[in-house]
DNA sequence: GTGAAAGCGCTAACAG
DNA sequence: CTGTTAGCGCTTTCAC
């Protein structure tokens, strides 16, 4: 039914000429007759012919794919990283293999192998493992992308400024006359949560204040937030304000529904701060209040600069894009007299 | 700094062997000598080979690529679809290339381009021309996905089987006391409204009632859902109940925050029905009240379609999902004494 | 059982 | 300006 593909082949003997004529018209390259490069054109565009990348990228070395790893696409979060990522890479003339590591090393060492076996030209990782070396295994150009970027010194990253995402929610909290928030952080073997728990504490040592803060932790989901939220109120000891401050918006979602759960109400008695600035923060009631990480500028970003490397121009650059507060009414102003 | 890649000719210098023989040991095919199989296993462990699939794929003829083009990932829905299909197709074996078309038709071919380019051995996608002689110009093996499947009867799809969508929905207004809903439809171009319009106007006729229904289209985001329900408030004609039902549970979202802002309340004076099921639908007080279509199956149903097209069972499938209800307090029951 | 040889479709030198 | 040549790394006959 369905014809062989045509080949550069097919159009150089359509158009009386040779592959390498025909290559050279294509790619507008080294000088060619002007009739010449019209029929090559006429006779490409006749047969609907598509150059075979695969057989140019042996050639070249540069296959233009590039892989994504990030742990969830169902995380509203990433799949904002994805599309900005997307968009960027379209721009480029490059293709995203994606993968969805789903918080597993040994997931995200097949997805590498894998993106090793197809030769991307590079690739962008939010990584779950420990050793950098594990990573530079692949012998393949990365750039990191997210809080897990910390740890590997050695690689180009692209994340969000996690002590200016923590002063901005902190120094809003205080503004509101609340003091150490209790914090819902992510899994405690990732650097993200301990990161983050040590910012908080830095920037209340900062202040003067004590570094004991109360954490919970949980899995970045709802309802994991949900249930670390039922453990913080099962441990308090009296009718006082409680104020937390989650290290991602679904988490802080979760512990809003707890509270609805309870029969608790946000934030007359219970003040919730997220983090990441995910859409969904606009849909509950109240809307969550939240420090939004610019989700989309990290993926543009991040395949900028992996383009970048791939060009040649290995720059060792860590890059740390700002969060901007977003009020929305999940936090109580106890300035007006607490409780 | 970094040596090239080790090749099956390198692996076979070390095992001193033949390249063909190394092939044969990697793949498993064909009687090999254990001791030799040993020895060349390991010398490609010692060097870290890692096969060239693009190379294996010009003399195979297949790539392992597929790809995947979805209007917008940063739609929960799609992004659940997509995380259905990366995690069967990575059980395939599958590589998926990921492109988001936006709504734009351009875009879309654009995209089907690059894939085709890619040499991709098929490809899913959820498209945005209404040609079917568009797709099927670029000879690929393709497994439609979502509604927009119906106008194309002559390839394989899988969708959600809207009929059945909109009589749950229906059957589920009627048990409660709402006469016909006023409908929020996507974009008016895309078949998906116009079918799921059909839909509701059937299930209506055939409970002998009028086909008559109010319609207000928007393009399926949480500000086309808030605007499309302003529109439906200002053409009131009294304080009587209004029952909407949503094509997409972002609009529904939308619409139930523009309730919010002009201090009306849900499900007290207007009823929301959604469709999708994505979770931020459980963000809202009240909870969306919505027909859950499967997204992740849809996800892995279609790469386990597409996967068998590949191995040429050519079967000219057209499957439906069936959807469900989740009911979580935006309808209210008229019942007991309607308004 | 194993190796030699012939491409897959393209690009990149190099002659003409 | 244009055509010829030689591979890129692998799979796949086909002899040995």
């Amino acid at each position: 039914m369905d014809d062989r593909r045509p080949t550069i082949h097919d159009v150089a003997a359509l158009a009386a000429t040779s592959k390498s004529t025909v290559a050279r018209a294509l790619s507008d390259k080294g000088a060619i007759a002007a009739g010449v490069r019209d029929r090559v054109l006429a006779a490409a565009r006749q047969l609907g012919y598509e150059p075979n990348q695969m057989a140019g990228s042996m050639r070249s070395g540069r296959s233009r794919l590039i892989g994504l790893v990030i742990p969830d696409i169902a995380n509203p979060f990433w799949a904002e990283v994805a599309r900005g990522a997307q968009e960027r890479a379209v721009e480029a003339g490059l293709s995203l293999l994606f993968f969805s590591s789903d918080w597993r090393s040994d997931q995200e060492a097949h997805h590498m192998r894998a993106l090793v076996r197809a030769r991307v030209d590079g690739a962008i990782i939010n990584t779950v493992v420990d050793r950098a070396e594990a990573l530079h295994a692949f012998g393949l150009p990365l750039v990191l992308i997210g809080s897990s970027a910390e740890e590997f010194k050695s690689l180009p990253a692209v994340g969000s400024d996690i002590p200016q995402t923590v002063r901005l929610g902190l120094d809003y909290l205080a503004g509101r006359g609340h003091g150490a928030p209790t914090l819902i952080l992510g899994p405690p073997q990732r650097i993200a949560g301990r990161l983050f728990a040590s910012s908080v504490r830095d920037h209340l040592a900062a202040r003067g204040l004590s570094r004991d803060v109360v954490t919970e932790t949980a899995d970045y989901t709802v309802e994991g937030g949900h249930a670390a939220m039922l453990r913080i109120l099962d441990a308090r000891h009296g009718p006082c304000h409680i104020t937390v401050f989650a290290a991602n918006d679904l988490m802080a979602l979760g512990a809003m529904m707890a509270l609805r759960d309870c029969g608790l109400e946000c934030p007359r008695d219970v003040s919730i701060l997220g983090c990441d600035g995910i859409v969904a923060g606009t849909f509950s009631s109240p809307g969550l209040t939240t420090v939004a990480k610019p989700a989309r500028a990290l993926g543009t970003r991040a395949v900028a600069m992996l383009a970048e490397a791939i060009e040649g121009h290995p720059a060792l650059t860590r890059v740390h894009l700002p969060s901007r507060l977003i009020e929305r009414g999940s936090v109580a102003d106890l300035r007006l007299g607490p409780r």
